[in-house]
Order: structure tokens, then sequence, then C-alpha cells
DNA sequence: GCTGTTTTTACGGGAAACCGTAAAGAAGAA
DNA sequence: TTCTTCTTTACGGTTTCCCGTAAAAACAGC
């Protein structure tokens, strides 16, 4: 088992229940925090000291308040720590469901596993510290199956530019101005209506109003 | 301090910290449940043995699973244990951050408090307990303040209609025999137009893409 | 009954969006 | 270079939406 171990957690009440769910499975030294930045401190600390953390524990999104932070949300914090600690292991818990944005953390940011917060994530994150401390990964069971069968479509960047531009009020016919002013490349109307159309016949939406929902409802605007 | 309190939280983790809470704040009985019809079976059973729950903490969303549900969350178990047990308190802890909901909770359902789960939850759960327990209500600062200051527009159960039909690619043209079918009263096509115009008037929207966007963010559709 | 007010519907012109096709342009290979 | 292929843009016709105005209907008070 893990003698070291760091955790960033926003909500009080899941950060005290990761603690217990480690004191229980006898991990030695388990630090906490609040803000992604003061996680990144930490294990940078601990680095220095020739001590590092062995485990990250870390949610994905966290909330804004009044402390200036310069990490916005876990996969920030993971990129970061990355960069000074390369083989630190790394466990996401969060409430995060869809398993698009699940399995780009596996591939872009090659977190070590991934619980997710439901009804038995206590369980499931004691199934997770074990693997992890054999040195396996964790994968939910919904990932290792699916990641193809997802009828899902994958959204370009410019995809995410065209939906926020409509969802903000801009008429169709004025955003090949406002991608030209921008330097983005296909800015022709009839691009910006090719790709509406092609968005809306992947998912089956009829109209813009019907994708626009969709879309607020994946999350990605 | 209470001495009998049920909890209803599919969140195994979530459940965990506030059983903590409640153990650490003196609460005598602390019975808890994943599930929402669990929850309700429990209540009336202390119900009938004459040694009924003084407070229930329940969350709001329950994610459904192999097993069927009658109550299907937090609302529907608040409500049918009120028709059992009018008196007994209500304190709701849910990730739910918009006012215009959490200020439903206390207006239709009148709830005694409710706890948002973030970065100070387990706190605010300790205040929200010492609240109730002197006979207090508990709610959100943001509430007490808002709920007038809101820009917001009143929705009729009309409007929501139409926004609803509107997210679901039915056509703006079609909707007025679908209002006519369903028996729903201004049925002309002008009066759905003029009914969208105010609305995106009333909200500072130019297009209906804008409109379903902040609808959607608003959490009414 | 009648009259005035409000709500709802009908209609029509103009703007925007939709969709297909064809021309223009860019990129790559021989 | 030239040819091919793919992407991007331009254009025209049709549909839908937007918005103002006026007619029709519903409602209230007298």
């Amino acid at each position: 088992m893990f003698h070291k171990v760091l955790i960033a957690e926003d909500h009080e009440s899941s950060n005290v229940s990761v603690r217990k769910t480690l004191e229980d499975a006898g991990v030695g030294i388990c630090d906490y925090t609040y803000y992604c930045d003061d996680a990144f401190q930490r294990a940078r600390k601990a680095l220095l000291a020739n001590e590092p953390y062995e485990l990250l524990i870390t949610d994905l999104s966290f909330e804004e308040d009044y402390r200036e932070q310069k990490l916005k949300n876990g996969a920030d914090l993971i990129t970061e720590i990355r960069k000074i600690q390369p083989h630190i292991k790394v466990l996401v818990f969060s409430a995060e469901s869809k398993v698009s944005i699940i399995d780009q953390l596996f591939r872009d940011l090659a977190i070590d596993a991934y619980v997710r917060k439901a009804r038995r994530d206590v369980e499931e994150l004691k199934k997770a510290l074990e693997a992890l401390s054999k040195g396996n990964k964790y994968m939910p069971f919904a990932l290792k199956q699916a990641v193809k069968t997802q009828n899902t479509y994958e959204f370009s960047e410019y995809d995410i530019i065209l939906l926020t531009q409509l969802s903000q009020g801009m008429l169709q016919k004025d955003i090949p101005y406002y991608l030209e002013k921008n330097g983005y490349k296909p800015s022709g109307l009839s691009s910006v209506e090719k790709r509406l159309n092609l968005m809306r016949e992947a998912l089956g939406c009829s109209k813009n109003e019907q994708l626009i929902a969709f879309c607020k409802d994946l999350g990605i605007i």
C-alpha cells in the first residue's frame, strides 16, 4: 500500500471520506488540500525535501471563490505536477460521467485510475487503491467496453467556436466575419452552414435550437 | 440536538461524511439508506413503531441503477414522507446551486434547511443542524438576499412548453398544431412568436439559440 | 342587448437560415 | 509544371423565421 498520498478535493465532505478511506486502507501519510494551487505547492515542497508523494487523488472541477487560483481544475493540476514529477500516480475522483471526457483523461493525461462519485464510490476507491498499489491501472467498467460503441460525435475546436457564438446570439451570417477576424480557418458562410449541418446530422438534431440544447447537456458549451 | 435522524444519499462518500458529522454533533440514532424507497420504508416503519425520525437529510438527485425505484429523487421522497409525517424536519444536502430551484424547495416543499455540497459543506452542515435543533430554518446566504434582485423572468408553464418543444427540434411553425392537439390555450402561430419574442426581449437574447442556451443554464429545461 | 378593452389570430413583406450545385482555390503526386 | 483530389467559397431557390399591422374573437362593464 502507499505510504504518502496527496488529496486535492474542494468539497469538504468528499475530502473527509477520501481521507477516511485511505486511513482504513493503511496509508501512512495522507495530506489534503481544498485548492489546486495548494496541492501543487505541497507536491513541490515534498519533492524538494526528497519525500515525494506517491499518489495524487484529485477531483476534476474546483469551484472558484475569493481566492484567486492559477490552477483552475484537476486537469491543470495533473499537468503541472507531472511536469515536476512525471511518474507520480494519479487517481481522479469526480462526478463526471461522460465516457468521452474520462477517456480523454486516460489518453491525454495518462491518469492511472478513475473513480466516479456514485453509489458505491468508497468501495470503488478501495479497489482502485488496491490495484494501483500493485502497479495496475483502474478503469471503470463502462470505459473498458464502451469507448467505441458511443454514438458520440467528436467535436473539434472549430465546432465549439461555432456553437459558442450561436449560443451567445450571434447571427449565422455574421459568423464568417468573426471567424476571419480571429484567424480561424474555413471562414466562408457555406463552410459554417456545412459544419453545422454535419453536426445536426451526426447528432440527430433537426434544428440549431436542438443542437444547442444537446450540447448544453453534454457540457461542451 | 436531534436523537433520531434518517439519511438518504446515494453517494457512499457523501453518506459517510454526513454520518460522521451527525455523530460528532451528538446525534444518537443515525440511520442511512442509498435509495429513496428504502428511506421511505424506514420512515414508515419508525412511525408505525411510534419512534419517528425527527429529521430527514436527503440529496436531491439519485442515480438510477438496476433496482427499480418508485421515488426517483429527493423531492419525491420529501413529498411522500410529509404525507405520512407532516412535521418531520427536512434538510436537503445537494450540489444544486441554482437559486431558483433551491428557492422552490423552500416554497413548495417547505424544507427547513439547505446545505450545498461545496468547499465548506461539513461546517455548514453542523451550523444547519445547530439551527434546526433550535427550531430555526437554515438558508444559504445567497438565497436570503437574492430571490428578488434576480434579473429573472417568471416563466409560465406555457413558456416552458414552447422552449421544450424548440429544444427538441420542433419547427416553430409546427408548434401551433402541437399546442392545439394538447389543449394548450393560445395556439396561434402569432401567439407563439409573440411569446418567444417577449422572452428574448426580457432576457436580452437576440436569437432562439441564445434563449435555449440561457434556459439550459438556468435549469428550467 | 351594446360598447370598449384585451387577447388571439391572420396575413404579408423582408430577413435569415437551409440546401443543393457549381465554381474557385489549395494541396499532393507524378 | 500538370493533373488529380479535396476543401472552401459563391450563388440561387426554397423554407422558415421575424415583426408589424389589421381583423377577429373573447371578455368585461354597463
